[in-house]
DNA sequence: TTGTATGCGTTATCAA
DNA sequence: TTGATAACGCATACAA
């Protein structure tokens, strides 16, 4: 019988008829061998195997993926991969989501928007079973709209999206995390202390924000105006705002930076100025890299666990995977102040 | 008419059938006008496009890859995605293949080389097009025959693999780079220069060998010996490598680092011990990252475009998954050696 | 140019 | 416990 249309590949490629004619028995009862059915007899499993290994068969996945209806496959959407913060968290994922027989599949928005939204689309069109995603914008109307429409679970990470009611989200205590970083920098003296971090609208900049104010109002302190640069988490951003701070005429003593990116930018800047951290400008940064372990001096770090957020953002995901009816569920883990050398005490 | 099985989702999933019958036209049409198939007439295509947006109809593309035999997907089998070499790699790739309409479906071996046979397996299961791969051990036998059994084209990203001549493969000029950086060490005066790289049958180890002793050789200088140290490319190594060396009574006066995370254990020896290099003692590190760049002193670094060398990679499997006769190729990216502070004249 | 019919490789139902 | 058979949703050969 040959075939009728263009298809096929080398041939060599086993089926489970083939499987089934060799060992002399039904395709059916190929199929509940190779899936582990409770009700077939020791011969009947010794006959399949026997065959299979001689026909050295391979199951076709996608076969069987359209027939159960599961892909086991979990998309991951992020703005760019080749940030440690992303890697170290779709790693942490990646692995918890491999434990479950899950394959994940990758994808960079690269910070646009209207990507966001077409990468949903057609992971939806793949049939992923869940999917994970950083937000490039978190109200970007189009990719709120193709999100919804996906019945797979979802998992936010590090953003608020209140039109994503069905979202399981996993993001960090940010706020926390400033507000020890903030309140660390005015034990040392400081008062001028400016913020250099991400877009506005999104959750991370929110939460740092409010940390912040707070460690200012919880003593008292008007906070100076003008000492805040919201935009985004790139290096050139970090360096033209730290650029920026540092021409005034009077100039901030210490600055926050919200992301590894940012602090590549700031310390750019602050190199190409002649200044030294941890000496003519108290520094303080967020995410834990080599370059904030082994500058000189070492900078001190707002700290979290990304891959165990990668992790949590799996678990999160598998649950709601697992039980349709499970509710959503939103997991902040922990920020840790690493002090280091780059911050100190004023001495004016 | 009721599904005879345990299957289906919520029910809103529309599917050919359905806009065929609400377009009043024969299923076949709306596959032709969806496909942008040349016969057909402009009345047909405005029914069928009608139907399938008053539907909101959406492509199944697990039923379309079972029929077509392809599933425009690629896998990528890298050991640690959360080092920076990888993840540029992974973004150059990604993204080149993307424009090509593939997506790409990411595993990590953790170094592990069963983990490598294993995600190999699992990939041809799941019918990728093309598979990318930075085999953990190039010459595991287990790994070799999976790789051996895929049919789809197969890419090597910087190994060397003679048992599969079908591979492509893409690598950087390891042996022109550190030739290079070691002759700029010589030039400035230095004899014990240590090498600190990979695992001895990796080919990028092999070529950086090959470059340390030609540079050497063509001066006829005897290379001290007992000053390399191959074994993995971790920070503990680097560190520990470097500890061991720096605590001989005669020490190395510069340092070659093979990667950058390398480079990190090699600069915690050095915190460690008091030295600063650029002052103390020359280093060289390969690939460059924030850490080198923004270190005090900057380290010199044999540069590598990796995000390029992911480019590149999509490239040749592109090429081969569009002609299976295409040949396999070999491409090697340049080096360039970034000059900076790190190393200096010896002084003695 | 359009419609009819078949099969991609699997899983699940039903009857035996 | 096993076998026969019907989908899963789509793309294509073939007939009209």
């Amino acid at each position: 019988m040959a075939r009728r249309d263009g298809r096929g590949g080398k041939g060599s490629e086993m089926t489970m008829r083939e499987v089934a004619v060799r060992a002399g028995v039904a395709l059916s009862s190929v199929s509940r061998v190779l899936n582990n059915h409770p009700d077939v007899s020791e011969s009947m499993r010794a006959k399949v195997l026997t065959a299979v290994s001689e026909l050295s068969y391979e199951p076709n996945l996608i076969a069987s993926s359209l027939r159960r209806g599961s892909t086991m496959t979990v998309g991951f959407i992020v703005a760019d991969i080749s940030n440690p913060l992303f890697a170290e968290f779709s790693k942490g994922a990646a692995t918890e989501l491999d434990l479950a027989g899950y394959t994940m599949v990758l994808a960079n928005s690269e910070f646009k928007k209207e990507r966001d939204a077409q990468l949903a689309r057609l992971f939806r069109w793949r049939r992923v079973d869940g999917l994970i995603i950083s937000l490039a914008d978190q109200d970007h109307p189009e990719t709120i709209a193709e999100l919804q429409r996906l019945e797979a679970p979802i998992v936010l990470f590090d953003r608020d999206a209140p039109q994503l009611p069905q979202a399981s989200t996993v993001t960090a205590d940010h706020a926390g995390g400033i507000r020890r970083a903030t309140d660390h920098l005015l034990d040392l003296g400081h008062r001028r202390i400016a913020m250099i971090t991400g877009p506005s609208p999104l959750r991370p900049t929110q939460e740092r924000m409010r940390g912040f104010w707070e460690a200012y109002k919880a003593r008292n302190i008007g906070h100076p105006a003008d000492l805040v640069r919201l935009g985004s988490f790139d290096a050139a951003f970090g360096e033209a705002a730290a650029s920026e701070f540092l021409q005034r005429s009077s100039p901030p003593t210490a600055i926050i930076s919200g992301s590894n990116q940012l602090l590549v930018g700031v310390l750019r800047a602050l190199h190409r100025m002649g200044l030294r951290p941890g000496r003519d400008i108290a520094l303080v940064s967020c995410d834990d890299v080599p370059l904030a372990e082994l500058h000189h001096p070492p900078i001190t770090i707002v700290h979290r666990d990304t891959i165990h957020m990668g992790k949590v953002a799996a678990e999160l995901l598998l649950e709601r995977i697992r039980d349709e009816d499970a509710p959503p569920r939103l997991a902040t883990v922990r920020t840790e102040l690493l002090v280091r050398d780059s911050t100190f005490p004023i001495t004016v």
